[in-house]
Formats: C-alpha cells, structure tokens, sequence
DNA sequence: ACATAATCGAGACGGTACGTCAGGTCTTTTG
DNA sequence: CAAAAGACCTGACGTACCGTCTCGATTATGT
C-alpha cells in the first residue's frame, strides 16, 4: 500500500533555479513601478529578469499569475490585524495601515497593474479573487472579535463590502485620495451602522 | 454683436452620417450583450455595422471609446432619481433600480467589458471616470435633498462612494450577487450613518 | 590557427524552420501561378502557407522580397548557358530558352507580379536589380566565350541590353509575343552586329 | 437639317474649369518632379491642386489615367522626327534626342512614376500601350522612309523594339545611364543589322 | 563514470487584433 | 449644375503581444 500521491520517483534532473524565480518577481514590481502604465509584457519582464520566457511559463500559467505572485509577496507585509479594546479602535487602525499601503507609489501601480490584468485573462481573475477573498476573510475576523458591539441582524458581508468597495472605488478611479481621516471617518461609520439595529 | 464662437463656413462637405454612428453603437451592444465574455474587436463591431474600420477611428479614438459611448447611452435610461419622501426611501428605491441594472445579463457583459478595455486603454480609463463621476453626482443630489436627515459634520463623498464601491465591487468580483435586499440594507446602513454625528 | 569568421557561441534559441520557409516560397509560387492577376497579399501568402505573417516579415523586409526570393528559386533552374561552336547557335540557343520561359504562364505571373511589386516597394527594386544583374552576366559571358567573332571595338553591355530589352519591353507591354523565330532573328542581328567594324 | 454632333442646348450650368484641369496636372508633374520616389497620392495631388478629389474622377477614371495625360503633354514636344539623308544619320539624332529626353530629372521622375502606376493599375496600363504603341509607330516610319537601305526580309518591328528596349531596360533598371555615345553606338548596330541578309 | 532527466537563456513559431493608409464613391453646400 | 470639402466603404499593410515550441548548454540525480 503506496501513497500515490508520492511520485514514484521524487526527482531527477536540474532542479528549479531560485534566483531565476526571484529575479522575475523582482522584475516585474520595478517594470510595474515606473513604466507609468506602459503595458509589461511577458516579453519584456523576461528581458529585463534576464531569463526566458519559457521560465516564466514553466512556473506561472499566465501573465496575471506572475503579476499576482509579484504583489502578493508585497501586500503580505503591509496590514496585520490590530487587537484592541473597540471595534472603531481596530478597524480605523486596519483601514488606516491598509489606505497607505495603497498610497504608497510603488504597490500602487502593481496593483493597478494587476487589475489591468485580471481584467482581461480570466485565469488571473481567479487569483484576484483569492486574493481579495483573503483580505475580506481577515476584516471579517475582526469585525468578528467585537460582536458584542453589533445588532444582532447587521449584515457583516456588506460591512465589509463597504470597506473594500471604498478602497477599490477610489484607488482605481483616482477621483478622490484615500486619507487618514478617510480611513478613521468611514471607521466611524461603520460602527455605527453595526450598533443600529433596524 | 456678433456670435464668435460660430465659425464663418460651419461646415462643407458630406457630413456625419447619423445612421453610421447609431448602427455603430447599437452593433457594439448587441455584441457585447452576447458575446459570453468573448472580445469584441474592431472588426468585428464594423462588419456588424456594415461600416469601414476608418469611420470608426475616425469619430472615436480607441476601441475603449466606442464601448463607452454606447453603454453612457445604455446607462442613462436606467436609473432616474426617484423622489419621495424619506432618505431612506430614495435611497432604497435608487439602489435597487440601480442593482437590477447590474443584474441585467445585457448591461452586466456591456459593463463588465468596458472595464475590461478601460483597464488597458488610457483614453477610455478618462472616458469611464466621467461616466462614474456623473453617477456620483446623481447620487450626491438625491442625498441633498434629503438634508435635514444629516448630522452637520457628514462626509457626503463617502457616503456615495460606499454605495457605488459595493456596487462596483461585489459586480466585478462576483464574489456576492447584489440583491434587493442587499440595496435595501445598504440603503438603511447609510442612513444611519448620515444621520449619526460623531 | 583558429576560423575566426565562426562565432564562439554559433546560436541560440531556436533555428529557422526551413520547412516553413519552403512553405512561404511554395505558397507564392502557387498562388502567383493561378490568381489572374489578382494582387497577392501577405495575409493570403501566411494563410496558404500555413504560417503567422510576423514569420514572413522576420526573414524578408517586404512583400517584394518575398515575392523576388521565389522567382529566382525558379529562373535558376530554367536557362542554363549552352556551349556551342558558334556565337550565333550559343545566342539563339540562349534566347529561345530565355524567350520560352517568358512564355510559360506559371513564370509569367510570377514576373509581372515581381514587377509590379518592384514598382513601388523601393526595397523590391534593389533586388531585381541585382536579379537581372546576374542575367547579364549570364549573357555577358556567353558572348565572351566568342570574343573571336567580333569586332574590337563592340560595345558588349549594349548588345546584351538589346536582347533582355527586347525581352523585358515585349513581355511587359505585350504588344507582340515572343516567338522562336524572334529569338532566332535577335540571335542573326545581334551576331551581325558584334562582327561589324565600325 | 442639323449637325447632330452639335448639342440641342449646348451648355446648361457652370462649365468646365479649364483652370482646375491645369492646376490638376501642374500639381501631378510638380509632386512627381520633387518628391523623390514618395508616392503621389489622388489626396495629395487635389490638396496642392487646391481641388477636390471628385473633380479629377470627373475628367479622368483612375489615377495613372491623370499621370499619364500629365506626361503625354510633357513628352509630345520633346522628340520630333528628324529628316537627314541617310538612316544612320536620322537613326541617331532620334536615338539621342529621345535619350536626352530620359535623362531629364523632371521627365525622368515622371516616367518612372507612371510605370509604377501603370504596373498595378490596369487601366493605366492600357495608356500606356497606346502610349508606347505611338512612339513605335513614330520610329516604324523613320525606319520607312530608308528602305532602299534594308535587306529584303529584315525585320522592322525586332529592329525597333530593340530601340525602345534598350531605353526602358536602362532607364527603369538604372544600371547604366543613357549617353549620346550609345545612341550612336546604337543607331550604328540597328543599321547594319537593318542591311545585312541573312 | 555515465546515462537520464529536468532546467536554463534564447528566440522562432502560429495566431489575433490593432491602428493606419490609399483608392475610389457618395453627399452636402456654395457659387 | 460644377466645384470644394470631406465622410464613407473597402481592403491591405506592418506591428505588438500572447503562449507554445525547439534548440544547445547546464546541472543534478541514480545506477
């Protein structure tokens, strides 16, 4: 009796060069940084990683992937849940820490970048969603932590909805900055409307 | 006194052909309502049209152009501002009006597909941000209306972008299906907060 | 003591696949040979060939080139330089062969079309320049073979210019065929005209 | 009793511009004189012109048709038919009045631009025939009017095109200029091929 | 040690769509 | 009713990327 899902043979051959993958991961955030949103091309991530195309198609099934592994590495960092006393302490701490990430110049154009592609090839709009269901999974968490706070019938999808909704809205269409006072305003809010009870 | 503005000859030579430019848009709705998520090129929208490529490019600037015009002319039948007696009313009453329009499988390809070329096409990114822009504006005079019902110190931008973000959110990431009583929640979360002071 | 024409490294990547450029070639060939006239364009050239056009357009700089790199394949084979007692056999020989290959439909086709090309692709032109270069020199050396039968003083460039003008000058204009007997009529005048003194 | 080839009503609305006749071919032989190989296009020859594209369909069916009478009104002066003593004589002032003709840069430009039309452009061709066909007939009758110095059997037309040939041959391929020393040269060979029996 | 196997950089390949250009026709206004 | 202006349809052009497919060279195992 075998696992089967141990390959019978674990390895042979050259294995998976690591600083090929970083050098390309790498390219792409500079590429994706200060070409002002000139379209990065498989083509030119592998010029500029100095590696082959087919390395990056070896690793990644599309240009969305690459673009998407490149930023998940970068946003990981950024936001960790606060734990504080009030549900309007943490959440106006977590929408502050995630409206600068946005504001910073260089995640800012990954993840416009990223849009740009998952809007388009449909393999890496499922790795956005992932991405995003991860992000509303950690807001839920601590919306969660303060339930005590909230009528018992709020809605907290669209609680949360609302949060990223703004973020997106804005971030994307430029029409209006995402500031502090933004971030603590809608903190405000949305305790509120988690406290009422309809 | 003499109008400057108007030029001397106002025109000479074959002008627009009307027919051409609705049969134009009309072909690219027609496409985009059902194409499943296939790309509507510009061929393929002229040969719809029965019209040359030139006549395109020549009234439209990209191809993101087009899609645009034809969905602001979509857009702007469906939701009229609705006027009653609450807030609250209203809101519900534009929201809902407003979520249907998204769920509608015809408008929802067209919507989706604007973002789509809007995402690589910078002329029609601008195009799009007009287009929110004036949603929003329709949203933040239904809010005036309504000015009595708010707390002096109320952030009406954020308000109006907390709706179109969780619109615009939950229907590109189709993570939620935006229902009525999704429109109906929202509408009395954000009454609560316009009328809560802080 | 070391080649040192040959390159340390002699190539990268993948190498031209010959198939597909005797395909390109083929393809011409065919389509020049049984379309009336019609113009030969690019995108049926790729489509015969079963070949993408950036694939034509990385080994020829225009639609001529390719068009010209195909003839030549074929007139090579075609007239090949007789060796008799003679000028007069050797020059009738020569031009009747030349004459008929003007006359066989597939090769005419291919050469009107290359003229045509040649007339406006400024890169085409060079290269039936050095087309037909090579032809003279052909004739050129046919006649030297006989350098006993003229006159010292006979101006060689001219009278090989005289038989590929005739050639060129009723073949385009088709204002009279070129039969068997004019190749044999050129070949008299032409040998009477080099033994002339002036 | 009426001349029928007289109009009833000779002449109803505005008549002819002879002014934009002239202005079209002026522009045409200007625009094919200076810009050196730069295609002319219909555009471009009604913008200098200062005339609209329908106006040369009107007069003329296709663009090497407008070329053409540009050229014909050019080249009608240059050469007229000599009258000396002998063929030789005649033979070689046509040769070299004709060749000095060529060598003009504005006629020359022309010259070149028409067979580039006349090459894709079948109506174009066909004027050009008759063009030719013209200049041959011009030369036949030189040739005529010195029989007494021909061989019996001697071919006029071979003898003339061999004339014309060597002409285009060099002027189109420019692989060797046109001197007074070949017309000459020239007119020395077809004369005796002109005398000799076979 | 030596065959086996997978990796790497390079770059050619088949495709699809793009946006442009020219030719010749059609339409409107002005003289 | 001709002429200037210019919009229109057609069809070919040459370019840009995509994702796949060879190459020869380079490592790592396994026997």
């Amino acid at each position: 009796m075998t696992d089967s899902t141990a390959p019978r043979r674990p390895h042979t051959g050259r294995r998976r060069n690591e600083d090929a993958r970083t050098a390309i991961l790498d390219a792409v955030l500079v590429l994706l940084g200060d070409s002002g949103g000139a379209p990065v091309t498989i083509d030119t991530i592998a010029r500029a990683a100095g590696v082959g195309k087919q390395t990056i198609y070896r690793w990644w099934p599309s240009k969305g992937a690459v673009l998407l592994d490149a930023l998940t590495g970068l946003a990981g960092d950024v936001v960790s849940a606060p734990a504080g006393e009030t549900l309007y302490d943490d959440l106006a701490a977590f929408l502050t820490a995630t409206f600068r990430g946005t504001g910073r110049a260089s995640t800012a154009a990954v993840l416009r970048s990223l849009v740009r592609e998952a809007a388009r090839d449909p393999h890496a709009a499922g790795l956005v969603r992932t991405f995003t269901a991860a992000r509303r999974e950690a807001l839920r968490e601590l919306f969660a932590r303060h339930g005590d706070e909230f009528a018992p019938d709020a809605d907290l999808d669209l609680l949360v909805d609302q949060a990223y909704g703004v973020l997106w809205y804005r971030f994307l269409l430029e029409h209006h900055p995402l500031s502090d006072r933004d971030a603590a305003e809608l903190a405000r809010g949305l305790t509120v409307q988690a406290g009422a009870r309809s």
